[in-house]
DNA sequence: TTGTATGCGTTATCAA
DNA sequence: TTGATAACGCATACAA
């Protein structure tokens, strides 16, 4: 059997009530049956039950993560992140995956709450509509954002447009002034590392062109080498890509150019997005746009945590992060 | 308020006890008033509480997953593995991470089961002392490794061995008599893959040699680029290496490779363990070992379930996946 | 300072 | 087939 509350108390000679006392240091408790209590908790290797406790005072400790897939770099480095802070805290993690799967997304967010799983919740990069995020204020439960913006929760999110305009830049700066631009066909982030592009040539009176854009879907290796070809269909004058899709995608970018002769950064400048490990061992090895993601994940949980104990109000406020351009050779 | 149980039953006119019948649906109710408590349910938008349920009948529905660290291959692709069987079932995932602080680790496992928090515990890649385990045991709390091997449980892991084996005949095939080997310092993965390597060895009567052994200790890039220098000094003839420490270190001998002008798979012919993503776009391609590790993921969740259950028993049983060749450019 | 009583939401046992 | 009651482990208001 399970060592509980009540079996302390029998041993020591006072009533459970004295014993959760103890445990919860209240400071009208006598120093002596406190100390006589922490030793039989001890001896007995007394440890509470959170379940016991959740019941009464309605709290389950526990912080859920929704994503679609954990198994990606972003939503990975966020939860390294969330993890990184929750460890100076007594949450745990619940992760939630509706790996893609939209008709279950609404139904598993709306089971978190009302059967009482969590304190708070994080949503990754996951639509949530309106009448649920009431719902969820309605209950107390704070929702955080990465990624997505809903009116009436925060957001943590990265700067795109600031992202998309380092980038082109500094291609620019480096006298390129055919910039293709490899994007993805739709969502937010796209369309704001598009603007930043757009900004940029604006800026520096290049005239933006719509042959020079191709739009991907996948963000695998193999559109990276289709859409090199198709850009260079379309505009051969080319001479550097902007692969807003992601490093993943450049590197298909660089495969393709190698295999067509085209020598980068020479003919051809490269920059992609995400700083991707391998994005080091490439040859040439990759400039690229770096988010500092587990940093952002972190700062999702504080905001969590802040709203939890309610010095952080429940409301919109997006919370962004800057990114960086890490300099190296396929520019 | 939320809506409770009891609710339900006030609005029906049944008790409580009623209401619990029909959620789980008990079949001595009788049709007509479990259609009035579902319209309720349905109309006043109940869903059970998950700790008041836990507190009575001693479930979490929760199983956990402990490792050092979430955001490596192994441990990702294994919670990929478990999250997709997990799903058809009506239990969570909690994630614990150890973030490599060992002395926080027996600390955590404890508690996991002395607080009630999971149903049943996965642990990826950690050692757990026998007491420890007893103590679960105990409890009634099952474990499966993923990786370590103790006696009394069940452990989910690959058969390196056969790796070992399986590589160093493929390069002896492809008529390679100088074989390098870079392998981890230590641990159980390591020394089988040796043993596999050595098996191959003297099946097909090649000597082992000490000095083509170069041992690393971070499995990282900057490792496979030293190996690859230490291991021509030390054995200049060497004319293949199976770099068992894995895909990244292999990655980085294809670059030291490249940069002595060292020409693969011509002069050196190179091997990798892990097939990581980017071995297919190094150039050239790596050749390596692959593990289903979600597979064994699912196949853990599988045997955790059956133990929960009761109709697997709690004790030691090794379950071993197949590594797999697959063949590409650099051999 | 400590004990008594009550309740959190649910299920299980027994009686009706 | 359904109702009454107790129990799970803990925390709190109130009484002593």
């Amino acid at each position: 059997m399970r060592v509980t509350i009540k079996d302390i108390a029998k041993k020591v000679g006072v009533t459970p009530a004295t014993v959760s006392m103890v445990i919860n240091n209240s400071q009208k408790i006598s120093q002596k049956t406190k100390e006589l209590v922490m030793a039989a908790i001890k001896e007995m290797n007394y440890h509470p039950n959170y379940i016991g406790r959740s019941l009464v005072n309605g709290k389950t400790n526990n912080i859920a993560v929704v994503a679609s897939f954990f198994a990606s770099l972003f939503a990975l480095e966020s939860v390294r992140g969330i993890e990184a802070n929750l460890r100076n805290t007594n949450y745990n993690l619940i992760l939630y995956s509706t790996r893609g799967m939209e008709e279950n997304e609404r139904d598993m967010l709306q089971r978190l709450f009302y059967e009482r799983r969590a304190d708070g919740i994080i949503v990754i990069s996951l639509r949530m509509d309106k009448e649920l995020l009431a719902e969820f204020k309605k209950e107390g439960v704070p929702v955080v954002f990465i990624e997505e913006v809903l009116e009436g929760a925060p957001t943590v999110k990265f700067k795109n447009i600031k992202g998309g305009y380092m980038a082109t830049e500094y291609l620019i700066k480096k006298k390129r002034k055919n910039i293709g631009l490899i994007i993805g066909e739709s969502g937010l982030n796209a369309d704001e590392r598009m603007k930043g592009y757009r900004d940029a040539l604006n800026d520096f009176g290049i005239p933006y062109d719509e042959n020079k854009i191709v739009r991907v879907k996948n963000y695998n290796f193999e559109e990276g080498e289709k859409s090199l070809k198709t850009l260079l269909k379309k505009s051969p004058n080319v001479d550097s890509v902007f692969c807003a899709a992601g490093d993943v995608t450049a590197i298909g970018v660089l495969d393709q150019a190698k295999d067509s002769g085209i020598k980068v950064p020479g003919d051809l400048a490269v920059i992609g997005y995400d700083d991707i490990y391998i994005s080091n061992l490439t040859s040439p090895s990759l400039t690229t746009v770096r988010q500092p993601i587990a940093h952002m994940g972190s700062q999702a949980f504080d905001v969590l945590m802040g709203m939890i104990d309610g010095f952080i109000p429940y409301e919109s406020k997006i919370i962004s992060f800057e990114p960086e351009l890490i300099i190296r050779d396929s520019v």
